[in-house]
DNA sequence: TTCAAAATCACCCTAAAGTATGAGGGTTTA
DNA sequence: TAAACCCTCATACTTTAGGGTGATTTTGAA
């Protein structure tokens, strides 16, 4: 803002001094060649020319950038397979560690059997484990149990 | 594209005009009123002055606005409650109509009991059903079912 | 160090799920 | 009309899941 300001007095001030100093060339010119009388006009067009590039310039330095303001729509997926842990609900519903991992396993469809060995523990654990699951999710079933923690977010 | 080239072809012309123009009417004041020696570093700045002018017009007039893209990143959330039945997998497994059903509430977390209840048929006939879905699906459990079919979009 | 969860495991028992086989009735299609 | 499904149901059997209880060991925090 400030550069902006300081850069448009500096603008004009300079295209004043031009001004002065063509003046003053004028007069210089006048005073060592007298050609101001047969070739008035060749100095107006001089004048002429100059000036207006000036004022070109003048106006590309001054003029505020036209900005056309282009708002271009993307499209961004969300949810779809950015999984953020729900730990809000986790904490209220209580779920150990362990039990959240046999959860996962539960729900990638493997049975009790089947996540014992993965974890390497006597299926009596998993049933255990299993069962504190359900009892903290309140439900009667594994495919509850799966259903209802993709719903508050404890697995994806 | 065109209207943008003709409209700077007309400042130009316009512009050129105002010169002549201008020029005209110096030879003509200085044959009227001889008042050019004694004023001409009037009439500079004078022409200086009006060129400018020109310039800046001419400057604003042809200038092309300048572009910016601005990208808004917007987001839109696709998919997650929009479910198209994957048909193409559905005819590709050979599930009917009645297997597809039993599968959903299945998902649901009902039991076979509940959806034989559900649909007016007797558990065994549910059980056959979900046998018959196990084996198109080529899984052995209902949770396997439950995790491939939402995998194939056979249901939300 | 102590104490409370958490994790582990074992039994026993019931319920539910899953497998296999057969069979009757309905619809569609070559 | 026969073949091929689909839906229905039954019976018998095996496997898995789930509930209940109790016990030991680990572990983390006060």
């Amino acid at each position: 803002m400030t550069f902006n300001y300081l850069s448009k007095h500096r603008s004009v001030l300079i295209y004043g001094a031009s001004l002065a100093a063509l003046l003053f060339l004028m007069k210089w010119l006048e005073w060592h060649f007298i050609i101001v009388n047969y070739a008035f006009e060749l100095y107006a067009g001089f004048i002429a020319v100059i000036f207006t590039g000036l004022g070109i310039w003048l106006a590309l330095k001054l003029s505020k950038p036209k900005t056309t303001i282009v708002t271009v729509e993307k499209e961004l997926l969300i949810s779809s397979d950015t999984f953020i842990l729900n730990e809000a609900a986790l904490t209220e519903t209580g779920l150990s560690r362990r039990e959240l991992e046999v959860l996962q396993l539960m729900a990638g469809g493997l049975s009790n059997q089947e996540i014992a060995e993965k974890l390497f523990v006597s299926l009596n654990t998993i049933k255990t484990h299993s069962s504190n699951v359900f009892e903290k999710l309140e439900v009667q079933r594994r495919t509850q149990a799966v259903e209802k923690a993709k719903r508050l977010s404890l697995i994806p």
